[in-house]
DNA sequence: CTGTGATATACTCACTCTGAGCATAAGGGG
DNA sequence: CCCCTTATGCTCAGAGTGAGTATATCACAG
C-alpha cells in the first residue's frame, strides 16, 4: 500500500473540472462548447489530442482557490462566457488512465470532475470561442420526436447485427444481443431515453462513432461526423453522454425543467423544451393532466396571444409541490 | 486563468478513494468501517483528525497504477479487507476545501472519489480493523421500519422548530420550515427515505450531529452519539449518507437489491432485504405481486422449508425483465 | 362578418396500477 | 387433530394512464 508518488501528491495528477451547459432554444437543446482550437494548454491537456474538433467548458482546480468545487467551476465559467450559472449538479468523475487516447507512458494522469449546469440565456457574452450547439448534432440518433431516427436503420442497426454475430461464443452472442435490444430498443425492447451514456458506449465500442478512429489516429471516413454525431476531444463525447443522460432522467423526478423556462410560460412551451430534452413526442392533452393536476404548475390568469390560435394561459412553477409530492417531475411516456 | 500551481499539479492536491460497502445481513443493512486508529497516515490526513471515530476504507490513488479508478478502488479493497466487490458505482467526488474541519492554511487539497459498493458477504476476512456496522446506527432517524424513530419525536422535531423560529426574517423562517417539512416529513409533507443526504445536511447545521461539536473541536454532550448516530472522521458520514440516498433511490429504478441476495432467495427475505435498505415497511401481500407480476423475478420450483410455517417457494432474479421493463426496480411506497 | 385553420382547453372511456384487506394453503408442535 | 405460523391467492375500490373526441377562442382570408 505504500505508493509514495502518488500519496505525496507529486505533479502526476492533475484536477480539471468541467461544465455540460444546458439550454433550450425554440425546439432545441443545446450545450456550450469551445471550439477545439482554443484548447492547446499543455498543462491540462500535455501530450494530447488538440484534434480541432469541439471541446466542452473547462478549468483547472486551483487547490488554494474557492472553498469548493462547485464555487470553482462558478466562478471560470463566468469569466470564460459571462454566464452566470444558475442550477448545477455534479455530474460524475472520469479517471481513467489514457482518457481518450492509448497514449502510456510519463503523461500525468488527468482527473475530471464534470458538472452539468442549466441556464436560462441562450448568448454566451464573454470571451467567445464559446457556442452553443443542438446536442443532437453530438448524438443524432437520441431524437425521436419526429419518429425512430433514420441513422439507427441505416447505419447502427445493421453495424450491430454485424457485430453480435461476430462474436465467439453463443454465450457471447446472446450478452451482445442483449446489451443492443436493451440499448436502442432493438428486438422487443422498448426505447429509454435515459440511456445515453449506454448507447455512446456501445457504439464506441463497435467502433461506429468517429471518436474510435480519432483514438487510433486515423481520419474517419468522409459523412460519419453527420451520420454519427460531431465528434469531441478525449472523452468530452463521453462526459456530454453522462450529462444527457443525468438530464432525462432528473427530469421524471424532479421539477428541473423550470431552470430552463422564464418565470411564466405557456403549457404548449414547457411541453416542448421536455421534449426537446427527453427527444420524444408527448400527448397534449395528458401532459396538460399531468403537469396541472400533478400540482406542479398553476395558472397566472394571464395569457399569452402569441400562439397563432387561441391564446393560451401562462403558467408558473408551483413550489408547494416540493412538500406535497414525494418525486415530482415529468412521469413521462412514449407516445405523441 | 492562469494558476500555476495548480496547473502545474504540483504538491497541493491528493487525490483518494472512498467505499461505502454495503451488505445486509438478516434484517440489517450494514456498512464496511474502519476503526479511527487505523488511520493515521499524515499523507492522506495531513493535520487532520484521527478523533478516534470510525472511517470509511479508503485508499490513495496511484496515477501509474490500474487503468480506471473503479480497478484501483477494488484491488485495495481486496487487499485491505480481503472482499472481493461486486456491484460497483460511482457516488459523488468531495473537494471542499478543509472538509470537515476549519482548518486553513497549507494543507494539501484533498479530493475523495466515492464509491458504492453492494457485496453478498458479511465477514471482512482481510486484514481486520475493518468491521461491519448497522448503518441505522450512524442514522437513526432513518429506521422507520418499527414506526416514526423516537429521537424525532424528542430531539429533532424539538431542535428544528427552534431553528426554524431563531431565523432573522419572516421570509428566512418560511425558508427554513419548508426545508425542515420537507426533510422530515414534519408539517403536511410526508417522509422520503430517499432524502437521507439533505437530512444530515439539516441536522450538521443545526448542530445536532456530533460532528457539529467535533469540527469546533469540542466534545458532544453525553448520549449524543447514540441519539444522534455514531460520529465519523472527517466528512466521512456526508458520504455514507450519500450512499445510502443513492442506495434507496436505485431501488426503485434499477434491480440492484439482487446483488444483496444469494442466487435462489424467498420472496420475504427479498421484502426484509428492501425494508431494510428502504427503512420502511411494506404490505407483503402487494410486494408478492409487485415483484412477481413485475416480472422482476421468477419462481424455481424448489422449497424453502425453514419458514417457521408454510414452506416458501425460492425464486431467483429474471433477468429478462432488463429488455422488457424501462426501468425495472421496486417501487415501494409506504405503509406496512 | 363568416368560414377556415390554428392552438388551447375540457371531458370521456377503457385499462392498468396500487393500497388494503379477506381468505385459503401448508408447514410444525402439542 | 387443533393452533400458530408463514405463504399464497383473490377481490375491490380508487387513482393514474393512454388515447381519443369535443369545444373554445384567437387570426386572417375572402
Amino acid at each position: 500500500m505504500i505508493r509514495s508518488k502518488a500519496e505525496r501528491g507529486d505533479a502526476s495528477i492533475v484536477v480539471g473540472l468541467n461544465a455540460v451547459i444546458v439550454a433550450v432554444t425554440r425546439e432545441s437543446p443545446r450545450i456550450l462548447t469551445l471550439s477545439g482550437s482554443a484548447r492547446s494548454d499543455p498543462r491540462i491537456d500535455p501530450l494530447r489530442s488538440n484534434r480541432g474538433v469541439d471541446v466542452l467548458p473547462y478549468g483547472p482546480l486551483d487547490p488554494k482557490g474557492d472553498r469548493t468545487l462547485e464555487l470553482t467551476l462558478r466562478g471560470w465559467v463566468r469569466e470564460q462566457t459571462g454566464l452566470d450559472l444558475g442550477y448545477v449538479e455534479q455530474l460524475y468523475t472520469f479517471g481513467d488512465r489514457n482518457r481518450g487516447l492509448s497514449l502510456a507512458g510519463e503523461a500525468p494522469r488527468v482527473i475530471s470532475v464534470a458538472y452539468l449546469a442549466l441556464v436560462r440565456e441562450d448568448r454566451p457574452s464573454g470571451t467567445s470561442e464559446a457556442r452553443w450547439r443542438d446536442w443532437y448534432s453530438y448524438f443524432p440518433w437520441e431524437d425521436w420526436r419526429r419518429g425512430p431516427p433514420t441513422v439507427i436503420g441505416d447505419i447502427i442497426a445493421p453495424a450491430l447485427h454485424r457485430w453480435i454475430g461476430d462474436a465467439e461464443s453463443p454465450a457471447h452472442r446472446d450478452e451482445r444481443s442483449e446489451r443492443a435490444g436493451i440499448c436502442f430498443g432493438l428486438e422487443g425492447s422498448s426505447w429509454d431515453p435515459d440511456r445515453v451514456l449506454e448507447r455512446y458506449e456501445l457504439l464506441y465500442e463497435v467502433g461506429l462513432v468517429p471518436e474510435a478512429w480519432l483514438d487510433r489516429g486515423e481520419s474517419p471516413p468522409a459523412g460519419t461526423e453527420v451520420a454519427m454525431g460531431r465528434a469531441m476531444d478525449m472523452d468530452h463525447r463521453r462526459i456530454l453522454a453522462t450529462g444527457l443522460g443525468r438530464m432525462r432522467g432528473k427530469l421524471r423526478y424532479r421539477p428541473v425543467v423550470f431552470e430552463l423556462l422564464p418565470e411564466a410560460f405557456t403549457l404548449l412551451r414547457l411541453q416542448v423544451v421536455v421534449e426537446a430534452l427527453s427527444g420524444i413526442r408527448l400527448h397534449k392533452q395528458n401532459f396538460r393532466r399531468l403537469v396541472e393536476r400533478g400540482g406542479l404548475v398553476e395558472g397566472t390568469g394571464r395569457y399569452d396571444a402569441q400562439t397563432g390560435g387561441r391564446p393560451a394561459e401562462r403558467f408558473r412553477f408551483r413550489r408547494e409541490v416540493l412538500r406535497e409530492r414525494r418525486a415530482p417531475g415529468m412521469r413521462i411516456s412514449g407516445g405523441r
